[in-house]
DNA sequence: ATGCCCCCGTCCCGGGGA
């Protein structure tokens, strides 16, 4: 099964990106982030209309995450557990056969320090518990998406021009160790141990023409999903387009 | 030191992104 990750920064805007990864490439299940748009107006028909199935979480102008797969989709939970008050679409998880996938769009954190960071952290905190409990469910579980943590140095054109940045502050990273330390690998820097794998470029200052990029979308795997691992890459062509999202597509392939 | 670019909706500006 191949799974690919893709914040798409508004569904609307890359509709077309998105039908034509779905229908070019070998994947069989993709999680969204970014939709930037509600439950009622996400292309749904756009998607069964190629067969695909769908399971959204979307609220209006922001956020808003999906899992769109050739496979049929169980929804398990919608949200993170543990906050009411939390209105922001950032998580959704599902069962698609034997795979717990949960398509991830963990908050920014900027301005730091400030009520931004504080959330990101108390979001991570939650991610964190969710992710202990699929752990000692010993189910294949693959939490994937944009996580806005860059991970290490190598991961980052310019570590030391990020130093006092949320996706990168030394609190960000030592939760992020935290989640990967219950259990979960890091896929990507499993299958490509060196080199830079960024997923992130900026619109501005030239960013993609200078490869001035970060790693910040990642799939975290459970031990019985690691086990299942063949392969897992960055797809930088669709960075590449016209009207492209400043994030590119990260994908893995699990064993039957 | 700041903004650059791109998206959205309150729609020609401001908020948010990273």
């Amino acid at each position: 099964m191949r799974i690919a990750s893709w914040n798409v920064n508004s569904i609307k805007a890359r509709l077309e990106h998105v039908l034509s990864y779905c229908q070019n490439t070998s994947t069989d299940v993709l999680l969204l982030q970014e939709l930037k748009t509600t439950d009622e107006n996400f292309p749904t028909s756009s998607f069964n209309n190629i067969g695909w199935h769908v399971a959204k979480h979307g609220q209006k102008a922001y956020n808003g995450v999906a899992i769109v797969s050739k496979k049929n989709i169980e929804v398990t939970q919608v949200g993170l557990p543990d906050n009411e008050k939390d209105e922001q679409a950032r998580y959704i998880e599902a069962q698609i056969e034997d795979i717990r996938l949960a398509s991830i769009y963990l908050p920014n954190g900027n301005p730091s320090p400030g009520p931004k960071f504080e959330y990101k952290l108390e979001w991570m905190n939650r991610l964190y518990n969710r992710a202990k409990k699929l752990f000692y469910d010993e189910i294949p579980v693959v939490l994937g998406g944009d996580f806005n943590v860059i991970p290490q140095p190598i991961d980052c054109y310019d570590p030391t021009a990020w130093q006092e940045d949320a996706l990168y502050r030394k609190e960000t990273r030592e939760k992020f160790y935290a989640i990967c330390n219950v259990g979960y690998l890091d896929a990507l820097r499993q299958i490509n141990p060196h080199g830079a794998h960024y997923t992130f470029w900026d619109y501005q200052r030239g960013a993609w023409q200078k490869d001035n990029g970060i790693r910040i979308d990642h799939f975290l795997l459970s031990p019985e999903a690691a086990n299942k691992l063949v392969d897992c890459q960055v797809d930088k062509e669709p960075r590449g387009l016209e009207r492209a999202s400043d994030h590119t597509p990260i994908w893995c392939d699990l064993s039957e």
